[in-house]
RNA sequence: CGGGGUGUAGCGCAGUCCGGUUAGCGCAUCUGUUUUGGGAACAGAGGGUCCCAGGUUCGAAUCCUGGUACCCCGACCA
């Protein structure tokens, strides 16, 4: 059917379907023909590279530094912290060999029995280990501290069942590891870091997003503390987007990292670990977009304006090129990324709903018409609202609808959000409700027992202790125990 | 690891039950002409180890045996 390529699965008909389909058809992503990867497509990629750029500017205002360590860590690293390495032996890649050779038959390679390893290596699945048995070497002195590094690299954790950008086998990072002299410094960069991730999601992404902290169960392996921002997604389900580990002196003792402070006494260092990954593109993605396509903040589109040309015979054509031309010019000078599609094999309807489906927050469109007029048609992407206006002095109005469109997409998404979030205080309410999707703030006991119940009864895990609402003592939903706040339940990716 | 399903052109599929001309359709691709204010039309062309191995048969995409890969639903997870 020619319908194949056109339109969008709906998403209140199947949210999953049309998430995949999107990522797909917006030349994001596609999976690879290896188990549980992907292919990051340039279109993708460049949505990627442009959150690196801000995100590694905002590391460094709060002096961290990049640095590379090994993909490959030895076997015996990861049982050095015991939680730890419960947390991830499940899911780990190893290597075994290091040769392989010609089989007998000549028409293939088979691993060299010969070339096994003494000690197995392991895919890096976080690299807290192999950073930690570095620092040993960098740190003696309460001089040599605080050590502030980040590196940008790729993880492998062997997950039984993968989506495109939310969880694939391979991904792209960066996790940021800080070594400390005292708790309190290493509290408040956890802290710190946090509040990065939260203002990159909410002023470049346009992602709302709750901060908090973890229950004890959904800490990271290893971690004292984990805070964690929480967005919603359209469906109402949540989506974990970024985490900040505070690890106290864990990683100082499993790998001896210790340190003479100013007193000359020796102590271990304290350590935490923070990190955001390419599931903050199916954030972005599964946030705003509609069934057109996506939806970019123009804070992070690769293209920002999209300019398009409707023209009959060769003449025409030309006339709107040099007409557009000092205004791409223009464009440029003001650090505005434009594409000017004046390609002829591609009819403008086609490229209309094309540059939709990529999610341009602007584009322009000239014919003949606008020649005479000396007009020029402007489409919103986040309202899809068309509007004529003069061409004159275009530049500066098509900047005022960038900033225009960012404010209004995160405001979309934030009403949104807080349309969606209950405080319930019984379960059976509870448990009719969460499965349609959406934050649930309730009161908890604090037990671990009452977080499983919940989790068996509901499939919603509770999610974080919020931050951003007034807390008040209660009693858990539950259990019916005292509970001294609310914390946020949902389901998740 | 438990349950279900699928492997046929770049992609999506029909054909398999009931074996039989040269394996077919849509999309995409290429060529040509006309088109261009919301996903163009017509004409023509190219493209296949029918997942792999073995077996049954005059004859296998189709039946049998074994293998393998991938997908979906659970458990696990950023």
């Amino acid at each position: 059917m020619a319908i194949e390529l056109k339109g969008l699965t709906k998403r209140s008909e199947d949210y999953s379907k049309w998430y995949n389909e999107l990522v797909v058809k917006a030349d994001l992503a596609e999976q690879a023909d290896v188990r549980g990867c992907m292919v990051i497509k340039p279109y993708g990629y460049a949505i990627w590279e442009k959150m690196q750029r801000v995100l590694d500017d905002m590391f460094k205002e709060t002096g961290v530094q990049n640095a590379y360590f090994p993909l490959l860590i030895p076997k015996s690293f990861l049982s050095r912290e015991a939680e730890h390495v419960e947390g991830f032996a499940k899911e780990c890649a190893v290597v075994t060999h290091y040769r392989l050779k010609t089989n007998e038959t000549h028409d293939g390679v088979i691993v060299d029995p010969e070339a096994k390893l003494e000690e197995e290596l392991i895919v890096r699945p976080t690299s807290e280990t192999i950073i930690w048995n570095t620092y040993k070497n960098w740190i003696h002195s309460y001089r040599d501290l605080p050590v502030l590094c980040n590196q940008w690299c790729n993880v492998m954790r062997w997950e039984m069942r993968t989506r495109l950008f939310l969880r694939t086998s391979e991904f792209l990072w960066q996790e940021g590891h800080t070594a400390h002299a005292t708790r309190e410094e290493a509290e408040a960069r956890a802290k710190q870091m946090l509040k990065v991730y939260a203002d990159f999601a909410e002023r470049y992404m346009a992602v709302p997003v709750v901060q908090g902290v973890k229950s004890e169960t959904e800490r990271f392996a290893g971690a004292l503390d984990t805070y964690t921002i929480e967005a919603m997604m359209q469906d109402g389900k949540a989506l974990q987007s970024g985490t900040s580990h505070f690890l106290g002196q864990n990683f100082g003792k499993a790998f001896d990292v210790q340190f003479t402070d100013k007193d000359g006494k020796l102590d271990y260092a304290w350590a935490t670990s923070w990190g955001v990954s390419t599931r903050l593109m199916g954030a972005l993605i599964m946030t705003h977009s509609d069934d057109n396509g996506l939806v970019l903040p123009p804070a992070l589109a690769p293209i920002q304006v999209v300019i398009v040309p409707i023209y009959k015979g060769a003449d025409q054509l030309e006339a709107i090129n040099n007409k557009i031309q000092p205004l791409i010019d223009k464009f440029k000078a003001m650090g505005i990324s434009v594409k000017y599609d004046n390609a002829d094999n591609k009819r403008p309807g086609f490229k209309f709903a094309d540059y939709e489906l990529k999610g341009v927050p602007v584009r322009l469109v000239m014919g003949g018409r606008d020649l005479e007029n000396n007009t020029v048609e402007v489409m919103r992407r986040d309202t899809l609202e068309k509007e004529t206006v003069s061409f004159d002095g275009i530049e500066t109005y098509v900047q005022n609808l960038l900033d225009e469109i960012q404010k209004n997409i995160f405001k979309k998404a934030k009403d949104f959000r807080d349309a969606h979030i209950y405080e319930c205080d019984d379960y059976e309410e509870f448990k009719q409700k969460v499965k349609n999707g959406g934050f649930f703030l309730c009161h908890w006991d604090g037990t671990a027992e009452t977080e499983a119940k919940i989790k068996a009864d509901t499939q919603a895990t509770i999610r974080c202790v919020p931050y951003m609402f007034e807390q008040t003592e209660g009693v858990d939903m539950v259990s019916g125990k005292p509970s001294k706040c609310r914390v946020l339940i949902a389901r998740s990716y």
